[in-house]
Parts: structure tokens; C-alpha cells; sequence
RNA sequence: GCGGCUGUGGCGGAAUUGGUAGACGCGCACGCUUGAGGGGCGUGUGGGCAACCGUGCUGGUUCGAGUCCAGUCAGCCGCACCA
């Protein structure tokens, strides 16, 4: 009786195998050649689900295919630990988010091990362990003394529902990211890292990431969205003050007919102060005010403004414009007010077709279709300038720079470039994450903690009510510490860090995860870095994938790295959905990877999750497709068992016999190297593992056969064994074993293939008459044009074929085909 | 509205440089094996009786187009009053 494929006791098996022999542990070697792989590290909610499967099963081929290609690979995992589940459930079920959190930590790992993941799990890192957050507030005060952390006071996005504020990145179509409460605003006093120093650096840096998709750069670049234009300034009427507006639009300067400012702009309640407008501006202020994102940018056709009873003076014509305030126009981005030019700008032209202002065009796209004094929709496009002065006849995209050359020699105006990309607002009124570690006195401001108290840590006796203000505050002894400097009584800063920051820097704190006397080792942050292969989903495209590339260039400015870049390639693996809707527990259609590793094993469940589609695109979760993978591993098991239980003991060297023994030789060497280049250059590991399929079904058939070559076969399912390893580890391993092999597979080098072996002697040849296929035929690999045609020309059918038609064409390519041209 | 991606059998998906469309797998059908069931093994499986027709649709380039170009439709994703 063959031996049944008892996957539980191999799993088990070879998991302690690993385990005990520390197989995956990585350590610095400067004489091989390092490889960083990486996955994105997990919240610790408790339960692995499919995406994570899909994610770390595809880290794992690629770590341990690098590893049997001779790679000094490295391979580590931890937890991005703090964050508001864990204390949630305290507010819920009364238990420490610590306690929590440390219980989901420790069942993750056993399903991790579950899983087979060839982790070094010597480097683990944990957010929430003081050990690491020590560091992070370390950081957090390299940053501070800097400049690169400030504290401001500002109108915050606030998530009425989390209780908490949230950064620009963290808004979702105006609703907070994590559980969809639209999104209020308040002012509050905030810590901000200035990202926005960096927003040239982090934008022309992509182009020096050939190895990230196109579609994470083009939304990092679109997200950042820099603009060049000018700022102008235009004297208010009556007053001393100035307005300064950013346009991209200089050309259009002379068709401004009124200004609009944001409602939020800083001048707006001194001008109208005491005058017959104040009441309906400010009544027009509060209600701005208390809308909330959605309901702020739903009414996005609809303009609504009002005239603050000023007029600015245009600077090239000394026209007296009306000044409006309208909610359409942004205090954070530009100067917080517009010069408009409704000919030429979509929005301008709403407001003031709805408030009855003068339409001046400036641009003639000198088209039939359009007639410029009696616009129905703004114009936009290119043409020629006109009503503009010294600047009329020129084209407007030529005139753009020669009018801001103008303005700032006339000294009113200068060219400015402009981003949408905000500061980055750190600060949680939350519990569990890492306490920012400023300290407020009142005689030195704020001042960061000695390095030699970090870390500080979180207080136990806190409440958690989740009513708004930061549980840290409900301490008694968090609070009361003395100033580092001048050792006055004084008092520390309440908020924690947003949990973005933990898990911008974790990748470097794995190069050296132990160190208690810095954060890390620049020489070996040096070895590993950067990334070699960086894998996560796409939903981290902006937040995560910007915030670390920020983290690493001020890392770098601050000179404790030297890489600017901390990910040289980035894989974004697409969603594990269920009958094509994303699995969730409110439609009731979650695969749990508990049941299928019960089901059929870890190595089934890897290699259908690797095996059903690409790994960017969507994969559709199946169970009859996880039984064909299931399938297939018994196949394996049947064909090297068989091969086992025959006993062939040849140690004969290989000696092509027949036909056959040709093509199944070709077939090893092919499908050795379709694997090798799929894996390695296009992570196509569909294709991989159905070239396997392909040998696996060539070699039962070969086995049938009469005349089998014992060596052959034998050469065969040695490699066959060897190239499935990094897809499934465990049965492979114990195959190998069961072979006669002492050593285990992780240390068996990838196998070479032999170029030899793929030469053909036949080639099939395609014939085809005007492009279409007619008749296949077998010839001589190698022929010339010449020879083909002829080859071809002489057989019996294609001269059948032919002898009708008048062929005035040929084309011939080498070892593919030819194709006839007839009339 | 702006930017991007994707459209291939009943299904997931192959076709890497323009050169055999549908590899591999699922499903289905039939046969063999088995006391039955399950499992395994094997054969077949885009449409059409056929000539032929077939990669969302309409054109174009080419000896030859799933692949390149122009337009168009549909779906998905990102951004969204950014001046």
C-alpha cells in the first residue's frame, strides 16, 4: 500500500523542524549577497484572514527562492501593535488593551507557524513593546530638534465617532478612514511633522523607483500635486492691506472681474468690521463652520458667497474688482484667496453667473463654435490673448511667464510653486499608542524628555470612556514631571502618536531589533537596506508608502542612514474576495484560512492562493479550486511514492535513450527556467506553478512507458521536488526525505538548467495563407528563409494548398513560419 | 469633472519581442477501475454539420493584430471646488 498524504503530521513535522534548527535566522554577511523581503506588517486583531495568507505566502516563495538561489536572505515579521481595536475592546470588555493585544500577538505567531512562513523570527518587533516605542520617541525628537515636529494650533479634521483627529490622508471622500463617520473640524492645538519639506524631494524621488508600480507613483505624485503658477498681490481699496493670491492662470490676469477669499482667511473680519456687512458675512462664517467634509464638498456645483462690501485693486489695470467670501475656495492650499476670472474657469463662471458679475474674456480660442463675448461654460483652452494690453496677440501658454516676468519686476507678483500636500497632523486623543514625549513648562515652552528617561511609558491607571479627551489625562501620575531644562514643575503632553509613525520606521528596526543603545545600527541598516522586495496591499499606496519614504530622507538628513529610498521594488497584491465581493462579516462570506489549513493543509492553501490569479489582481476565492490544488499535491505525492516504492537504485549517469527520454529532458530544463524567470523577474507565480502542473502530468505519462529511463526519471523528480519547495514547503520536504536525503531543502541550491537540453531538432512550422493558419508541419530546426520556404513549398499538402492560388508574396521566419500572400 | 487600470470559453486565468488564441486549473460529459459510494486513471470540452467564425464595439497600420494606433462603450480604482 502506498503511503497516504497525511499532511497534518507533516506539517507539524517539518514546522518543528524549522523551528528547532532555527532554519530562517539571518545574520549579516558582507561576502555573499544580501536580499531584504519584506511583507507589510499585520495589526494583531487576533485571527489571520485571506488577504494575509495571500500576502505572506507571497513573500514567502520569493524568500525562499532567493534563499536556494544563494542570497543572504532576510526574512522578518512583527506587529504594528498599537491602535484603537485594542482599545475599543477595553471600553468594551473591560480588558487591558495591553493584555489584549499580547494575547492576539501570541495567536497570530502560532498561525503564522501554521502557515509554514519562513520568518526570522529573532527580529520580531513589536509596536507596543516599550523596546520599540523607547526608539520611536527617540526619533520623535531627533525630529523635534530639527524642526521637523511643531506644535500649531489649527482647524483639525475630527472623527466624531473615534473621538479623536485624523491627518488629510486619513479622510475618505470626507468621512474618517477606519469607520466611515463623515468628518468634522475643530480647532485644536496639534503636533504636525513637516512632511510638506520634503514634498519636492518625495515627488522627484519616484522617478528613481523603476521597480514600483506606475499606479502607486502616479497617486503618491497626484496626492503631493504640485503646481507652479505665480502669487499676485492686489492692494485692498480704502485699506493698507494687501491680498495675495496664487494663480496657475498669470495670463488671465487682466479678465479678473472679483476676488473670492476663503471664509476662514484671517483679514476677512477686520474688513468688514463694523460695517453693514458684518452680520451677513459672519452668519455666513458659522454656517460654513458647521457643515462637516460631506456635506461641505456635496454641494459642489451649487456656489454660494457673499460680498464683503471691499473692492482690490487689479495691479496691471488699477480696476476696482468686488471681494466675496465663498466656501469654494480653500484656506489650506495657496494663499487663501483667488483672483477669478469667470471667462476662463469653470467655478469662477458659477459664481458669477449665479451673483451677476461681468464676464470679461481674455483668451480667443478663435474657434466657430465659440464666440467669446457670450460664453456659456468657461473656456480653457489654448488660443490667443486679447482685451489684455501689451500681452494681446500672444498665444496664453507663452504668455503665462512673460507675465509673471512683468509682475515681479514691477515687484507685484513673483512665481510660486504650490502643493496640495499638507503637513502631516500626528497627534491621537487616544490610549494605546506611543505617549508623544514633549513636556509643556511654563517658563521653557515645550521640551522634549532626557533621552536617558525614554522611554516614557504609557500609564496603567488610566479610564477609558472614550468621551474625547486622551485617557492619558485621567492618570494621576502621568501628567506631573519636572522641566529637563529648568527642572520647574511642569507637565507632559497628553496625546499619543498616530500609529502611522510606528510603522514608518519598523523596516530599519529589524536590521538590528535588539539593540537597547540605539535605535539601530547604522552599518547594518546600511547592509540590509534597502527593501529588496516590498509587498503589502494597495490600500497603502498614500498613507503608509509615503509616510516611510518621508520617515527614511529625514532618517537620512538626520544621518543615521544612508539610502534615501527604503523600497527598491514594491509588490501591491490585489483583494481576496468571495463570489467577486470583498469578504466581509456583514455578508456572511468569509473564508477562514483556520478551515482550510484544517481542510486540506497550509501547502494547499498556499499554493491555490498563488495559483488562482497574479498576485496584483483580485483573486476570487473558490473551494473547488482549493480541492484541484489539493488535487494536484496528491498527484505529486503518488508519482514520487511510486517512484519510491519501485526502488529504483540507479546512480547511473543520465543517458538519452529515445525520443521520450529527448522531450522529457527538454521539459525539466523548460520548466525549470520558466519558473526561475517567472519568479524571479515577473512574480507570475500562476504560470509557475502550471508549468509544474504541465511536467507533473508529463511525467505520468513517461512513467507508463515501456522503456523508462531509471536516471532520468529519477533526475526528474529530484528537481521536481526541489523547484515546488518554495510553494510548499512542507510536503517537498518530507519527499525529499523519504528519497534518501539527509540535509533538508531549504539548503538544496535552485536548480541550473542546461541550454542544450532546449534545442529542438523539429521545429512545428506554422503555414498560412494570407495570415491564416492552414496547416502545421514538422522541419528541421535551423533552416534559412530560403531553405524553409522550400522545405515547406515541397510538401504534399501545402502544395495542394497552393497550386489554386497565385501567391505573389512570401514570408518566411526561421523555426516559426510561413506565410503565403495570394491573390 | 480630472487621472489611471481592465475587458479573452460556463468560471479563474495563459499567450513575456506583433507570428499556432484559449496553456494550466475548475466545472461538465463519457469511458475504465471498484461490490456500491468516494477516490483514482483516461478521453473529450470556444461556436458551427461544414466552408468558416471567434479576444467589449467601430475603424486603421501590417504578409500577419488579443498584442500597435485612433475613436467608442462598459466595469473597476484613485483624486476631487487644489485656483
Amino acid at each position: 500500500m502506498e503511503k497516504k498524504y497525511d499532511f497534518k503530521r507533516i506539517e507539524k513535522k517539518w514546522q518543528k523542524y524549522w523551528e528547532e534548527n532555527n532554519s530562517f535566522k539571518s545574520t549579516e554577511d558582507p561576502s555573499k549577497e544580501k536580499y531584504y523581503v519584506l511583507e507589510m506588517f499585520p495589526y494583531p486583531s487576533g485571527k489571520l484572514h485571506m488577504g494575509h495568507v495571500r500576502n505572506y505566502s507571497i513573500g514567502d516563495v520569493v524568500a525562499r527562492f532567493k534563499h536556494m538561489q544563494g542570497f543572504n536572505v532576510m526574512h522578518p515579521m512583527g506587529f504594528d501593535s498599537f491602535g484603537l481595536p485594542a482599545e475599543n475592546a477595553a471600553i468594551k470588555h473591560g480588558a487591558l488593551p495591553a493584555e489584549w493585544t499580547w494575547n492576539n500577538i501570541a495567536e497570530m505567531e502560532k498561525q503564522f507557524k501554521q502557515l509554514g512562513l519562513s520568518f526570522d523570527w529573532e527580529r520580531e518587533v513589536q509596536t507596543c513593546n516599550p523596546d520599540y516605542y523607547r526608539w520611536m520617541q527617540w526619533i520623535f525628537i531627533q525630529f523635534f530638534n530639527k524642526g521637523l515636529a511643531y506644535k500649531k494650533e489649527n482647524p483639525v479634521n475630527w472623527c466624531p465617532s473615534c473621538q479623536t483627529v485624523l491627518a488629510n490622508e486619513q479622510v475618505v471622500d470626507g468621512a474618517c478612514e477606519r469607520c466611515k463617520t463623515p468628518v468634522g473640524k475643530k480647532n485644536l492645538s496639534q503636533w504636525y511633522f513637516k512632511i510638506t519639506d520634503y514634498a519636492e524631494q518625495l515627488l522627484e524621488n519616484l522617478d528613481d523607483l523603476p521597480g514600483w508600480p506606475n499606479k502607486v507613483k502616479l497617486m503618491q505624485k497626484n496626492w503631493i500635486g504640485k503646481s507652479i503658477g505665480a502669487n499676485i498681490d492686489f492692494k485692498i481699496d480704502e485699506t493698507d492691506k494687501v491680498l495675495k493670491v496664487f494663480t496657475t492662470r498669470a495670463d488671465t490676469l487682466f479678465g479678473c472681474t472679483y476676488m473670492v477669499m476663503a471664509p476662514e482667511h484671517p483679514f476677512v473680519k477686520e474688513l468688514v468690521e463694523g460695517t453693514e456687512f458684518e452680520s451677513k458675512v459672519e452668519a455666513y462664517i458659522e454656517k460654513v463652520q458647521h457643515m462637516n467634509e460631506i456635506e461641505r464638498t456635496s454641494t459642489a456645483n451649487e456656489k454660494t458667497g457673499v460680498f464683503i462690501g471691499k473692492y482690490a485693486v487689479n495691479p496691471v489695470n488699477q480696476k476696482k474688482v468686488p471681494i466675496f467670501i465663498s466656501d469654494y475656495v480653500l484656506m489650506g492650499y495657496g494663499t487663501g484667496a483667488i483672483m477669478a476670472v469667470p471667462a476662463h474657469d469653470q467655478r469662477d463662471f458659477d459664481f458669477a453667473k449665479k451673483f451677476g458679475i461681468e464676464i470679461i474674456p481674455v483668451v480667443d480660442g478663435s474657434s466657430p463654435e465659440i464666440d467669446v463675448n457670450n460664453l456659456k461654460e468657461a473656456f480653457a483652452a489654448e488660443g490667443n490673448m486679447i482685451n489684455s494690453e501689451q500681452f494681446t496677440g500672444m498665444n496664453n501658454r507663452k504668455a503665462i511667464p512673460e507675465m509673471i516676468k512683468w509682475l515681479s519686476e514691477q515687484n507685484i507678483g513673483e512665481e510660486t510653486v504650490n502643493y496640495k500636500l499638507r503637513d502631516w497632523l500626528i497627534s491621537r486623543q487616544r490610549y494605546w499608542g506611543t505617549p508623544i514625549p514633549m513636556i509643556y513648562c511654563e517658563d521653557c515652552g515645550w521640551v522634549p524628555e532626557k533621552e536617558e528617561n525614554l522611554p516614557v511609558l504609557l500609564p496603567t491607571d488610566v479610564e477609558f470612556t472614550g468621551k474625547g479627551e486622551s485617557p492619558l489625562a485621567t492618570s494621576k501620575t502621568f501628567a506631573k514631571c519636572t522641566c529637563p531644562k529648568c527642572g520647574k514643575e511642569a507637565k507632559r503632553e497628553l496625546d499619543t502618536m498616530d500609529t502611522f509613525l510606528d510603522s514608518s520606521w519598523y523596516f530599519l528596526r529589524y536590521c538590528d531589533p535588539n539593540n537597547s543603545e540605539k535605535a539601530f545600527d547604522k552599518e547594518k541598516a546600511d547592509y540590509w537596506m534597502s527593501v529588496d522586495q516590498y509587498i503589502g496591499g494597495v490600500e497603502h499606496a498614500i498613507l503608509h508608502l509615503m509616510y516611510a519614504r518621508f520617515f527614511q530622507m529625514a532618517l537620512h538628513d538626520l544621518g543615521l542612514v544612508t539610502g534615501k529610498e527604503p523600497f527598491a521594488n514594491l509588490l501591491t497584491q490585489g483583494m481576496v474576495n468571495k463570489d467577486g465581493k470583498k469578504m466581509s462579516k456583514s455578508i456572511g462570506n468569509v473564508v477562514s484560512p483556520e478551515e482550510i489549513i484544517n481542510k486540506y493543509g497550509a501547502d494547499t492553501a498556499r499554493l491555490f492562493i498563488l495559483f488562482a490569479a497574479p498576485p496584483e489582481k483580485e483573486l476570487d476565492w473558490s473551494d473547488t479550486g482549493v480541492e484541484g490544488s489539493y488535487r494536484f499535491l496528491n498527484r505529486v505525492w503518488r508519482l514520487v511514492h511510486e517512484f519510491i516504492e519501485k526502488d529504483y537504485h540507479s546512480d547511473e549517469a543520465i543517458k538519452i535513450k529515445s525520443e521520450d527520454d529527448k522531450k522529457l529532458n527538454l521539459t525539466i530544463n523548460a520548466t525549470i527556467k520558466k519558473i526561475t524567470e517567472d519568479v524571479s523577474n515577473r512574480f507570475n507565480f500562476n504560470t509557475a506553478i502550471s508549468s509544474i502542473m504541465e511536467l507533473v502530468n508529463e511525467l505520468y505519462k513517461y512513467k507508463e512507458k515501456d522503456d523508462v529511463n531509471i536516471p532520468l526519471l529519477k533526475d526528474a523528480i529530484t528537481k521536481l521536488v526541489t523547484i515546488l519547495a518554495p510553494f510548499t514547503p512542507h510536503i517537498c520536504e518530507e519527499m525529499w526525505q523519504e528519497l534518501g536525503h539527509k540535509e533538508s531543502l531549504i539548503d538544496v541550491s535552485w536548480p541550473d538548467y542546461d541550454e542544450k537540453a532546449l534545442v529542438e531538432d523539429t521545429k512545428t512550422i506554422i503555414v498560412q495563407i494570407n495570415g491564416k493558419l492552414k496547416e502545421k508541419l514538422s522541419i528541421p530546426a535551423g533552416l534559412s528563409r530560403e531553405d524553409l520556404e522550400n522545405a515547406v513549398r515541397a510538401d504534399e499538402k501545402v502544395i495542394a494548398l497552393i497550386s489554386d492560388l497565385n501567391v505573389v508574396k512570401t514570408v518566411a521566419v526561421p523555426d516559426k513560419l510561413v506565410n503565403f500572400v495570394a491573390k
